[in-house]
RNA sequence: GGUCCCGUAGCUCAGUUGGAUAGAGCAACAGCCUUCUAAGCUGUGGGUCGCGCGUUCGAGUCGCGCCGGGAUCACCA
């Protein structure tokens, strides 16, 4: 890295002209400004002190000192006080050509076998995916490709929450009023199945509750007294003492909701190292919930359930284990991550799961400290934003979710008919087409969710669709295209024109320069994107990278109309930047097509 | 009420460890296909970075206090 350069030799200048030994960290190396020429700018404020000099002179005497001991650089120009540093076109030219020759160019390749594990996806098998699934799906899987790219063992595990309360709701409307009725006979996928009656239990639950208020119960006293609500009650017993019965119905609809994520998860491209179920280790909560009373470090309440009190970390008394013995939801989660430490030893845990949770990983993390294990700081919550539409948040029960299904349909219409207006279809065969439409409905898809920081909220409107223009997936999509068909068009394949490349006579034109510059950043962009786990440093990137090369195409042309050594050139910069565009997409479990 | 997150153009979002006159896209308007894909490119308009005080040579960025929005504090997950 040039910048390192830079700052080695500001040091040495400094000792030389001002007889001060600085420290490398407050010396700020920038992209210069575009309105001013240059590649890199230092800011001088910061060494005024040692320089004891205005900022002007200070400047100039560095400037001079960095042009005749850098021999990459060309020039300097200082304004204010700024020293604006102009980079030799060889330096470019030279990395240019070392990075295009480097296959793995933007990764790291130095590899660390120690595991990091991303849980991600995690969902409940009583209703189907929606939209803040699909944020948390795409989330995890591109996260873990990013440490990949920063050679890191990442390992996927879903987490499927397969046992509870809200399981037992669907199971019993089922048994109740289903009649027997399968995803077969149904002709539905086995999630939506599962989510029907789901819903179906929650209406009926209320109309009960609603009968019980106006026979006179309180609010509170009819939910806790609702028949449903106990049935569903004595279903979770039961299965905790592994009914048979019970365990069979169970079975066989969790067969159902599991297959239907299968398929969805498919078609949405991500996929899993390994599964974990819940319903396989809660029992190891429970045993750890033990261990704590033992210890003293949880206590028992007069009606059996078990609690801890976190008042003197700041937090409350925190339920573990409920009267009847039954597991809640931290109960497990203690078990699942004892487990996964013993298992993998890893290095980091990361759960990727939404910010309404925050207190409850804040909960669990106290917990295991008390447990006394110490590897509780290995644990990280990435604590996404929600998934929000025009009117507020989505709510399952209330039925303004945007199903998962129901939404890549829309974007695959979306592009369908897009694509049909343009008047694109010509020479694709019609599965070729059925292809091309999922790569650019999922391309946008993913890209609008991915560009926004993870920490953040964000907005959904499903009266308007998903812009295909601009800031958006297609826009990449389509620049990779171009690129292919630039090739398509030269009628050779990239690998043979770099034979022949010859950069001796090559003087870069702005543009180019340019885009050479934002690849040059691109090793950097992985780095952030791995030490900060977001996406959206890698979509921004990309974005940035294919805005740059559509300028340059517009009004350069590549191989035609030019003399062999510039089209050489040009064509491998194409290339490159088309390598770029879709190892970053990749990075975002984006496709890019070899047409659109 | 306690804790945490957010507030940047009409809308959706960027904005590196504090640096130069705060950027994109959408929407609006005006242009560009006889040359490699117009899902593209160029231009115009659009801002009290929620408000105030402080730290600093310098604050959208850091600190404190307000205002507004959201999450959470369940024998839900």
């Amino acid at each position: 890295m040039i910048e390192d350069r830079i700052t080695q030799i500001t040091i040495e200048g400094f000792k030389n002209l001002y007889n001060h030994d600085i420290n490398p960290g407050i010396i700020q190396i920038g992209k210069t400004n575009p309105e001013f020429r240059g590649d890199f700018t230092v800011v001088v404020f910061p060494l005024l002190r040692f320089s004891k000099k205005s900022p002007q002179i200070t400047a100039e005497e560095l400037g001079n000192y960095l042009l005749s001991n850098l021999t990459e650089l060309e020039s300097f120009e200082v304004i204010k006080g700024f020293l604006n540093l102009l980079i030799k076109d060889k330096y470019w030219i030279d990395f240019f050509m070392t990075g295009v020759n480097d296959i793995e160019f933007g990764i790291q390749k130095i590899k660390d076998t120690t595991p990091v594990i991303v849980e991600y996806s995690s969902p409940n098998t009583n209703k189907p995916l929606h939209l803040g699934h699909i944020r948390n799906n795409l989330l995890g899987y591109s996260i873990a490709e990013i440490l990949k790219a920063n050679g890191k063992n990442a390992i996927k595990i879903n987490l499927i929450n397969d046992r509870g309360i809200h399981i037992c709701k669907s199971m019993l409307a089922w048994m109740k009023w289903g009649g027997g009725e399968t995803p077969v006979s149904a002709d539905m996928k086995g999630d939506h199945l599962v989510g029907k009656y789901y819903v179906l239990f929650d209406q009926k639950l209320k109309e009960e509750i609603t009968g019980l208020v106006e026979k006179g119960y309180s609010k509170e006293d009819a939910s806790n007294q609702a028949p449903l609500m106990k049935e569903a009650q004595e279903l979770l017993q039961k299965w905790e003492n592994d009914d048979n019965e019970v365990r069979k119905i169970w079975h066989l609809m969790n067969g159902w909701a599991l297959e239907g994520f299968d398929r969805t998860y498919k078609r949405l491209g991500v996929d899993f190292n390994k599964f974990d179920y819940e319903s396989d280790l809660y029992l190891l909560g429970k045993k750890l919930i033990n261990e704590g009373l033992n210890k003293g470090v949880f206590f028992k309440k007069d009606d059996g359930s078990v609690w801890v009190d976190l008042t003197g970390d700041g937090l409350d008394e925190k339920l573990l284990l409920r009267g009847d013995g039954t597991s809640v939801y931290i109960t497990q989660d203690i078990g699942t991550a004892e487990t996964r430490y013993n298992d993998h030893k890893p290095a980091k845990m990361i759960y990727i799961v939404g910010n309404e949770q925050i207190y409850h990983f804040d909960v669990l993390k106290k917990i295991l400290k008390k447990l006394g294990r110490v590897w509780y700081e290995i644990i990280f919550h990435l604590s996404y934003g929600m998934v929000e539409l025009p009117q507020g948040r989505m709510k399952s029960r209330e039925g303004t979710v945007v199903d998962a299904d129901d939404m890549m349909d829309e974007m695959f219409l979306t592009a369908k008919k897009t694509t049909e207006e343009l008047g694109k279809i010509e020479n694709f065969t019609s599965g070729e087409l059925e292809e091309l439409y999922a790569i650019i409905g999922l391309g946008a898809l993913k890209y609008y969710i991915l560009k926004v920081d993870p920490k953040k909220n964000m907005l959904f409107n499903p009266e308007e669709s998903i812009d295909f223009n601009g800031n958006t997936g297609p826009f990449i999509l389509y620049t990779y295209a171009r690129i292919r068909s630039i090739f398509r068009k030269a009628g050779q394949e990239p690998e043979d024109f770099l034979k022949i490349l010859d950069l001796n006579k090559i003087s870069l034109l702005e543009s180019e320069k340019e885009i050479i510059k934002i690849i040059y950043q691109y090793p950097q962009v992985v780095k952030n994107a791995g030490e900060s786990l977001s996406p959206a440093l890698i979509a921004n990137y990309c974005y940035e990278l294919s805005k740059s090369f559509n300028h340059y195409y517009q009004d350069t042309p590549i191989f035609k109309r030019v003399d062999g050594d510039t089209a050489n050139f040009r064509l491998i910069l194409s290339w490159f930047t088309g390598r770029i565009i879709k190892h970053s997409a990749g990075l975002l479990g984006i496709q890019v097509p070899e047409r659109m």
